[in-house]
DNA sequence: TTGCCGGATGGGCATTTGCCCGACCGATGG
DNA sequence: CCATCGGTCGGGCAAATGCCCATCCGGCAA
């Protein structure tokens, strides 16, 4: 079939996207495919291969697990949550993000399907951009996309792992990054900052979201903040002895779920979390290293849903 | 893990699901998932084909390109065609030629890469122009390329859109132009003018065509037929009234895809369409209006194949 | 108890797939 | 003009997969 004739580059993926769907669809062998698109065996893998790699093709596994779903129902129950989800681990990479992302993408997925807005609001962190692409692009500009923290540092450069951009561009909805950098220098600039007419708004909207999706960071050497350099080492070992035990969209609280009233805190611009939420605040988040974090927001209900893997689901009920 | 421990029935279809989900989302080898499921080898490729047999495993494919594949699958299907091509529609501008005719074009060019000769008929419209364009320059001489109808008016004049001498002069293939006009004066002249040498020649290799390749024209005041002046506009509107639906090198047929007994058709001169064809007939076509002449054709199998645009083959298999 | 039957099991092998590697092609720069 | 370099191509081979088939197991009826 075509060669370079036209622009390589769209093509090379448009050959890539056939031969996948010839594959994994149609189910031919890679040998046919060589065949009917006139190219080798060989490129004919490599095209499959990059179909794969490019995230062109999504395999969702359409049947609940029946340990999955009995570890979700007595979570559900337990923790009086309005979502949960449990994802299968496997025992050897328990903490494999692909599988949390694709439940929380087929959740996700649900409420971008509804005809009426949604404002939908979301943290940042590895999971959740994950989960963005797990997504398939749509076309939803009834809907409203917007970030609950900053993604810049003190210095004005950008974290990674932003994930509202990603949706929003995938789901071609309209979109609000957040305004403010992840920390204020001090307080008082703070409540400079959120005097802006355009923080109000932002802020308005993720008080008003209709869901909120946000990741978990545990409080150790290993935590996201410290990671990134928000927070350096002796103030998170003075933290963590005053007990902090995790983080949400930088807010850190203890390990009741209350957020902590410290000097951190009071410099975090992040939009702040509803206390008894009443529309889902669904936390994604799994692996060892983050339990104490995602029980303590669940104690404190910082969280009314969870999406999370089998092995992590599993020691929370224990 | 667990084996037939539980009930037999629902346990079996989880431990597919659960090796489905190593197998597709965790990466694992059907060793590894043995091993880690503790079955045999054998047994964990018999659940992973039950999870894909069961329809446990959705595979999406997040590509234009995959949803035209899905589309001409359904198509291929629905009308039990031999060859379908759905080309990506761009949104703004639906009925652009350009798509169907690369996609046409790339099905032509695997038949000429063939070393064996092949003969190739043609209608003539503006898709199969278009087609042509797409073709890039290639020699061979081992093809024969035969048009199904004359391009010349009554009076002896040329209508526009002759796509075989393209054809032929692009790919360096003999060509037999059609030595008739498109409509003979009345019956009695067209048995005349079929009884020439040259003609009937002509007619044995249209009949023998390896592949057609024609253009569908509509049957309303846009109609191709109406518009170069075949058909003045009395003529056109009793047909409609009689039922015609839509036109294949110039063989007008009804809403079920039958050639109609009217005056006009006796004095078409085209080579006749084969009914129930062995050798693929393809139709280029795509477009709102076309679509009743679309469906007619299909539903009368005077085409066996079918190259259009994902916006048409939407509206077909709606 | 015995024999039969349906279904599951794993050995074994042909096919298919993944991937390394040397060859080749075209663009770029000296 | 040649050297270089990034990228693609296809040969070849080892690993992974699909599947046939002989065997085994448990239930069941004679």
């Amino acid at each position: 079939m075509s060669h370079g004739r036209f622009s390589p580059e769209s093509t090379r993926l448009d050959d890539a996207a056939r031969a996948g769907w010839l594959y994994y669809v149609a189910g031919n062998t890679q040998d046919e495919i060589a065949r009917k698109m006139g190219v080798s065996r060989q490129s004919a893998q490599r095209l499959v291969a990059m179909a794969v790699a490019e995230g062109l093709v999504k395999v969702r596994l359409d049947h609940p697990i029946g340990r999955c779903m009995d570890l979700a129902a007595a979570l559900r129950d337990r923790f009086d949550l309005q979502i949960c989800e449990v994802a299968p681990s496997d025992p050897d990479a328990p903490d494999l993000l692909t599988g949390i992302a694709i439940a929380a993408a087929a959740e996700l997925e649900r409420v971008l399907k509804s005809p009426e807005q949604r404002i939908i609001s979301l943290g940042t962190g590895r999971s959740l951009r994950a989960l963005v692409e797990q997504l398939p692009r749509m076309s939803c500009p009834q809907h409203v996309i917007v970030s609950r923290l900053g993604n810049m540092m003190e210095d004005g450069s950008a974290t990674p792992y932003n994930a509202t951009i990603r949706l929003a561009e995938r789901v071609g909805a309209p979109h609000y990054p957040y305004p403010l950098p992840v920390l204020a220098p001090d307080a008082r600039e703070l409540r400079a900052m959120q005097q802006q007419l355009g923080v109000r708004n932002t802020l308005t909207l993720c008080a008003r979201a209709d869901i909120s999706l946000v990741g978990i960071g545990q409080m150790d050497m290993t935590a996201p903040l410290h990671v990134d350099g928000f927070l350096p080492e002796p103030e998170i070992r003075e933290l963590i002895a005053q007990g902090a035990a995790g983080e949400i969209t930088s807010w850190i609280y203890d390990g009741d779920g209350r957020i902590m009233d410290c000097a951190f805190n009071r410099r975090v611009a992040s939009a702040p979390l509803p206390a008894n939420p009443e529309k889902p605040v669904v936390a994604l988040a799994s692996g060892t290293a983050k339990l104490p974090a995602i029980r303590a927001a669940l104690k404190g209900r910082l969280i009314t849903g969870l999406i999370t893997s089998e092995a992590t689901a599993e020691r929370l009920l224990a």
